[in-house]
RNA sequence: GGCCGCGUGCCCGAGUGGACUAAGGGAGCGGAUUGCAAAUCCGUUGGCUAACGCCAAUCGUCGGUUCGAAUCCGACCGCGGCCUCCA
């Protein structure tokens, strides 16, 4: 089977083979938690899952790592960024907002590490809910940047060693872009291309004691800084392209990674940054094989704003009656190399669909008794499936795929639920959330109007009985009426 | 201004030179089923015809290459990302 994906690298699409097969080592670039995180980012990490679970159900074993980025202040050039206030002291101060009307999320909101354990925990809560598998690996593979400021420090030593990096006179350590010939091969923003680009953000007084108007900070000394640490270049913080460098290199052990990815606006100067100070202390060529990146989500085909209330969370779409594995359906089903666009027709599309998928495995499952089979890749259905996602995850044609095969023949149960179970092992849908989508939904009180249903039904009292469909309907319940009896069960959007 | 991505039918989207029909899903319409619905299944969705058929048109726009273009090339239009906050 080919896999190839588009690395943003090469500007094309390239042949996957990782370096030490089955071994799959994968990184990519998590939230900052000074917020809930909102579905536009979800979406990327969404992307990372179904890259992830396309490798496993290839057959590959796949190492992913999810940092969790909770410095706040993460560069020197605060003019650039949101007035310059601190992302961790905004943070505090939303908090004690919160606080002063009765709802305190945490003991002390001038504590930027529980303020970071507020909304990691927030994220890790949601990540579940939409079923990323990297997040039933927390802690140990969704890393906290604090806790890795000594390997920054020792990639700081490293570079500063290397002469890729020098102690400006404002005490700060840079990196010399000048001294890495290959800055700028990832995004194309080359030193001459940045020297005459007309960006325009960075002011002279930042410039002034850089070697190079690119060079960027490595370590800020900072005593007044709400998050500081000590270091050979004084008390202070690291910048925020650092901590990927590390906690890629460390908790994957390999100096080159097989796959970095990232939402598209990573591309530069994050990644850029990342490849500089990676291989500019390991003296590799390479820091990462393949670097893939996911296009932005709009919702109703205009970008999110907070000023027009789109920056969704997960919890937000919750609230509207929207379950998470329909947000999760959404996005597995949008080409990752696209804008995406969220939708509420899209989002009861797409919860149809899971439900489709459901009820299929639903009567697989009483047909067969529960007696999976055993099937490889080898199966055509599967095959088909899993070509199409091996071809730069074209998941639409992998749909295509799977609802062809649903139109066959199912006599064997056992064997199509297992080819059921491998797509779902990339979709992750049939179980996710699955309790609060069974019939009643556990619910006494609909049992109860369902049973009322076809009492009333049963004596011909039909007013009666749409009566109390309707409520059920109004409630958010899809109301299935068959010669066995009425049931109801909680629409997913 | 520089670098880059995208534009397909009512909607989402597959499709990178050739099989008469532009995959698949959704939505709409018709039918089966139902007390009526929902769900499901079948058919259908350019125009004309009861029908066999007939006549068109189409992949942002305009040109070009080619026997042949959604697909390749050029220009233009539109949307978007980045050019040191950003998924």
């Amino acid at each position: 089977m080919k896999i190839q994906f588009h690395n943003t690298l090469a500007g094309c699409i390239e042949p996957f083979e990782p370096i030490d097969p089955p071994n799959v080592y994968m990184y990519n670039c998590g939230p900052t938690v000074y917020d809930f995180a909102h579905v536009g980012n979800f979406r990327s990490f969404m992307i990372a899952d179904v890259l992830r679970r396309t490798l496993e159900l290839l057959g590959f074993h796949v190492h992913q790592v999810m940092n969790l980025t909770d410095v706040g202040h993460m560069t020197d050039d605060q003019l650039a960024d949101g007035g310059g206030e601190d992302k961790m002291v905004a943070a505090a101060k939303r908090l004690k907002q919160a606080k002063k009307q009765g709802v305190a999320p945490v003991d002390n909101p001038d504590d930027p590490y529980q303020v970071a354990q507020y909304y990691i925990d927030a994220f890790i809560e949601d990540a579940r809910l939409l079923g990323l598998k990297v997040s039933n690996e927390y802690p140990q593979n969704m890393p906290r940047a604090t806790q890795y400021i000594d390997g920054m420090q020792e990639m700081i030593k490293k570079l500063l060693a290397a002469k890729h990096a020098y102690i400006a006179s404002d005490g700060a350590v840079y990196y010399s872009v000048e001294s890495f010939s290959q800055y700028g091969q990832l995004s194309g923003n080359t030193i001459d291309r940045l020297r005459s680009g007309a960006g325009g953000r960075i002011t002279d007084e930042h410039q002034v004691v850089k070697r190079h108007p690119a060079d960027f900070l490595l370590w800020k000394p900072d005593a007044t800084h709400i998050m500081k640490w000590d270091s050979p270049w004084g008390a202070g913080y690291p910048n925020w392209h650092l901590e990927c460098s590390v906690m890629a290199t460390t908790l994957l052990g390999q100096d080159v990674i097989d796959i970095h990815m990232g939402g598209e606006d990573n591309i530069f100067p994050h990644h850029e940054c990342e490849i500089a100070q990676t291989c500019g202390a390991t003296g590799k060529e390479l820091f990462s094989r393949f670097w893939i990146h996911a296009r932005h989500l709009f919702i109703n085909g205009e970008k999110m704003s907070k000023s027009k209330g789109t920056f969704y969370t997960v919890r937000d779409l919750a609230a509207k009656g929207i379950s998470p594995v329909a947000v999760r359906m959404e996005l597995v089903k949008a080409p990752y190399r696209m804008n995406a666009n969220l939708t509420q027709q899209g989002l009861v599309d797409s919860a149809r669909t899971v439900q489709r998928l459901r009820d299929f495995s639903t009567d697989l499952d009483r047909r067969c008794d529960g007696a999976v089979a055993s099937v490889d890749l080898t199966h055509p259905a599967l095959e088909a499936f899993g070509s199409a996602l091996a071809d730069d995850l074209n998941i639409a044609a992998a749909m295509a795929s799977l609802f062809a095969w649903i139109q066959q023949d199912h006599s064997d149960a056992a064997e199509s639920l297992a080819v059921l179970r491998q797509m779902d092992r990339v979709l992750g849908v049939l179980d996710l959330g699955l309790a609060d989508n069974q019939e009643a939904g556990g619910d006494l009180e609909i049992a109860e109007t369902c049973a009322a249903i076809d009492q009333a039904r049963a004596q011909k009292e039909f007013e009666v009985a749409d009566n109390l469909r309707q409520q059920l309907v109004d409630a958010g319940y899809e109301v299935h009426t068959s010669k066995g009896g009425t049931t109801a069960r909680k629409k997913l959007a």
